[in-house]
DNA sequence: GTTTAGCACTCGCGGAGTTGGAGTGCTAAC
DNA sequence: GTTAGCACTCCAACTCCGCGAGTGCTAAAC
């Protein structure tokens, strides 16, 4: 079942003229490269073997062939030769990350519009969530009318807010008790632990030392659904699909753009708890519309916890090799400038 | 020069023809209107007179008449007829915002998608700018190595932040005395006032009272510096370009996606200092790629000043009439909760 | 003068027929 | 096992043609 050393370089040769020229590639156009020594009549052997074997199909009698998914899975896992990211995209994405800039979101939005234009390809990114981080600070900070704004603070210096409604008549004395407690109480506290155990020994506590128990549990409940936040997506280079011969047919562009619009969907495309580069090809995606796109995904941390996401979304005939490259680059890039961030650059 | 009534009625009538149907339009169609009363002979020497004078044109001899912009501008100015949403958009629209929201942001994000799926079209929504609020509580919170969190709220409960970076060595005093004076000085401060010559008096002031001059004037500039922050851009149903059969062409659909793509080049589709209702038929766009576009836009506002803007892009062939009601209405409505909410629900 | 019927003409569109080329599978020779 | 040769397949591009929708013009009717 294994395939011969010369198949699988006639497959990575298919799939390398493949996802270069966006045609079906015949046994001539194979026996010009320099790897192949054999005549067109023996790649066309191999060829029809390939094929029965399930690694290339030909979109009619008598065409090239193209690669099957199939066969882009066994590229992937046995034939990518791993290596550094290119030249001129290396240049690239030194002098991106070596920019100075020091908001991370700023940061994490950019990396989205430069992994698009440098692919070429859609781009997805998910911020990094805050799991990990700790609770620095709470503020509770009136705006009249029995509205305040709730205001949390991460040791990293991520800023939260909700608003919270009191009773019309509370005192400033009620809000700085509450105040006190909450800080008293979560104050080096992961974020991550604040919904678990933690809300009941807090509302606990804030009934006996709190005359305004409502009040306090409305702010409480407010503070603890920052857990809930969903990471923010940015896409990046979305009209990209459109430039792929494959998405011409404006159907399948369209059906991909509103998928990428809602962006809560996009975040259930990242393979949750799992670190390291993933590769879903085509019907691996499982939605429907994704059949003939392949996304590649990686994460990036922050003092060795995966924290956010970093994606490339495209056809399933998309430059594999090069792809991997520039994610793994951006990634352990992404990885450095966040640790260099957070313990104060 | 003036159009005589029954050209303008068949002026109209090609319109809404074309909008409806998306293809030229002949005599004998227009014939079977019932406002139409005329045999097809005589459209046919109006519709000759009104192509003479700019106001229709033939995308090839002997085929249907369709609307130039020119057409369209006439329309627009003199032919709409006014009126109310369509029952089944107006009731929409009613249910949209009965719902109870009471984030800001969250409601102009829900307008952006609103907009998009009820007009089918591209939505464009600039979130309110802060410029008419004030500033109501300055905080500043140590992160740790030197460096901190600037926080700003403002009377209506928004909240800005920014990092700001220290002299290792500066003390507690220091930055509450920071945070002091601004407090002191800033509160009350209508946010579009931040940069002006207050920014001189403040720095004044901060060198007298303060001995971190530096390290205050970090803090100062980072604070005045939400004053630049734009204004968020909301797209919706940017996928919709697609389901025009005007954009079939995927070059052109592909060039709009870009553009919308780049938040900023956006901002500048709206008309500045200009509240309420403008259209921008094709060529006055003035971005090229727009220039099969109509834009549609118009303002909200808070407390009678316009603080952001809502539109609708589409291919000039677009229901004026519907989409400038519908804009209406989400106008009046979204300025009727912005009141509601910034005076306390 | 305005409106209308009639008619010849135009032009794009879709289907049918044709051709060329790229590529295959098979067979037989090396 | 490899390769040259050959017959075969099938798509893509092209041309040709007829249809139909729509026009402009003219002459008659109102």
């Amino acid at each position: 079942m294994m395939l011969t050393p010369r198949q699988q370089l006639i497959l990575s040769a298919v799939i390398e003229d493949y996802v270069r020229m966006a045609e079906p590639v015949g046994s001539r156009a194979l026996a010009k490269h320099e790897e192949i020594q054999f005549s067109p009549a023996t790649i066309r052997n191999e060829m029809a073997d390939l094929e029965e074997m399930g690694y290339l199909t030909q979109p009619h009698t008598s065409s090239g062939r193209i690669p099957s998914q199939k066969g882009y899975r066994f590229y992937v896992d046995n034939l990518l030769r791993q290596g550094h990211v290119d030249r001129s995209a290396g240049a690239f994405l030194k002098d991106f990350f070596t920019k100075r800039i020091d908001e991370v979101e700023q940061v994490v939005r950019e990396v989205s519009t430069m992994l698009s234009s440098l692919t070429r390809q859609t781009s997805i990114v998910l911020g990094p969530n805050m799991y990990t981080e700790k609770v620095r600070k709470i503020e509770l900070i009136p705006i009249g009318s029995g509205r305040a704004v709730a205001i949390l603070v991460t040791d990293t210096g991520h800023v939260e807010n909700a608003h919270v409604h009191f009773s019309e008549d509370i005192r400033v004395d009620d809000v700085e008790a509450i105040v006190n407690v909450l800080n008293d109480k979560l104050v080096g506290v992961p974020i991550s632990k604040l919904r678990s155990n933690l809300y009941a020994e807090l509302a606990e506590e804030l009934s006996r030392t709190v005359e305004r128990f409502e009040d306090a549990l409305a702010v409480l409940s407010e503070v603890c659904q920052v857990t809930d936040r969903e990471e923010t997506v940015y896409i990046g280079g979305a009209a990209n699909v459109l430039s792929q011969p494959e998405f011409h047919d404006v159907e399948k562009a369209q059906s991909i753009l509103s998928l990428l619009e809602q962006g809560g969907t996009v975040t259930s495309w990242f393979p949750k708890d799992e670190r390291g580069l993933t590769v879903r090809i085509g019907a691996e995606n499982s939605v429907g519309a994704l059949q003939d796109c392949t996304v590649m995904t990686t994460t990036y941390s922050l003092y060795g916890h995966p924290v956010g996401h970093i994606g490339v979304l495209g056809p399933t005939r998309m430059d594999y090799n090069r792809i991997m490259q520039i994610l793994q680059y951006t990634s352990a890039a992404l990885t450095e400038f966040l640790t260099r961030w957070s313990t104060g650059n």
